[in-house]
DNA sequence: AAGTGGTCTAGACCACTGA
DNA sequence: CAGTGGTCTAGACCACTTT
């Protein structure tokens, strides 16, 4: 344990080793397939009880950080956005698969006052610009457009288009080492605009979903800033309460 | 501990006990203002620690049956739907209340095949319909159409629209003793009705949002149908993915 | 002061996974 | 088989709320 709040006694040792533990995870101590060590260890290299360690990583699992199983260990937890995802944009015509995701171009300039609000970036950044859609049965259903902070993604201004097909925040680790864990989205309805009306092939007078999202990586960080746009009458949300 | 598993020592004292304090709870042995027993004497009561008991009430905070205030005891939890479901259909101008609501009128029907589903009724079940609208700023802004199983809401056909101002979910709770604990809800778009153009005063060609949610009470039996209907333009939805 | 949940210890044994 | 997380015990002491 090492910065700040990790030796204030006034922080029960649950939290305290719970930061520390998540403040190593972020620095990426272990990847997403290495296990973390296993309880007994991290019990003697904090030097507290097993019941404290067990109470701690009980903390991580509620948040996301990892995952834990019986007999193999535990692991860093990935989020399950595309699955999450597909929830969205979800075919009146059920039963049939996600719709394939496919980067069109990737481009790089300057940051919008906008993103760079959203982005948390400081003035005058750079960043990556991804034209994405995504395609059932052929069919446009959703353009994606996604802004990246160029300090973290310099690699994707190298890449080719079809160096990004399949799941992006694959990608993401793999080419830039950002993990996503977290997301926000904000969902509303707009007329579409002209353009809008021939590359989804909607309806007449059918408006169309947007939904803004913003992902974070294990530290919380904004990292991914995409706006989703797809029609709106095959559209369908489900959502649990609790 | 009485019936079926809770003697099988297959199965975890944890999972066990779990099981039986939610019975009692859904039996009402505690209402939403009496604290639980002290961990203490539910130990002694199940003649288990007091970590198994802390083990226990751990999954029943996950599990939304109840929340656990230091000092003063544990309480069964009530879900917060109101809250959430104000995020719901927020208008663009921010800032402003969530919108109230009124009962318009209340009668009654036989189900129909698909309240029947739903509900998970029996054939040719009765049920109690409730319209309601929310008006912000004096305007109506939701419609909503409320269908209730009649064996457990009979009471509702002997009381007047006005004994239903407020929180719909504190009335269900003070009439008929049923406790609202989690819901799910579809969301979707379609084009309005001229009748929904009307009361709702919406733009023209400007489509609805539905929602439709299924509420549960403790025992996760479907208690609730509700569709919601409002102007889409004006509509904003929040949500966090992890 | 009495009573509540929260933290923590120092073990023991069980259930599951993988080599 | 060794190593992992899961269950459980029988306490002690602390922090907070209510009377």
């Amino acid at each position: 344990m090492s910065n700040k709040n990790n030796d204030d006694s006034r922080i029960s040792l649950r939290v305290r080793i719970g930061h520390d533990l998540k403040r190593r995870i972020r620095a990426g101590e272990w990847n997403a397939h290495t296990a973390l060590p296993p309880e007994r260890r991290l019990a003697e290299e904090y030097e507290v009880s097993l019941g404290t360690i067990r109470a701690v990583m009980s903390d991580l699992v509620d948040d996301n950080y990892v995952i834990r199983e019986q007999g193999r260990g535990t692991f860093i937890h990935r989020g399950k956005f595309d699955k999450s995802f597909s929830r969205f944009f979800r075919m009146n015509t059920d039963g049939l698969g996600a719709a394939d995701g496919h980067v069109l171009s990737i481009s790089s300039r300057q940051a919008t006052p906008d993103e760079t609000k959203k982005l948390d970036l400081d003035q005058e950044s750079l960043v990556v610009v991804l034209e994405r859609e995504r395609t059932l049965d052929g069919k446009v259903t959703i353009t994606e457009n996604i802004v990246l902070p160029r300090d973290r993604f310099q690699v994707f201004t190298t890449l080719s288009p079809r160096d990004l097909e399949g799941l992006l925040y694959e990608k993401y680790e793999a080419f830039a080492g950002v993990l996503i864990n977290s997301a926000t989205e904000v969902l509303s309805i707009r007329p579409a605009t002209q353009t809008e009306t021939t590359t989804l092939q909607l309806k007449a007078e059918e408006p169309v979903v947007v939904i803004e999202r913003i992902a974070q990586d294990l530290a919380g960080y904004p990292v991914e800033l995409r706006t989703s746009v797809g029609g709106s009458f095959n559209f369908k949300y489900r959502i649990e309460i609790s």
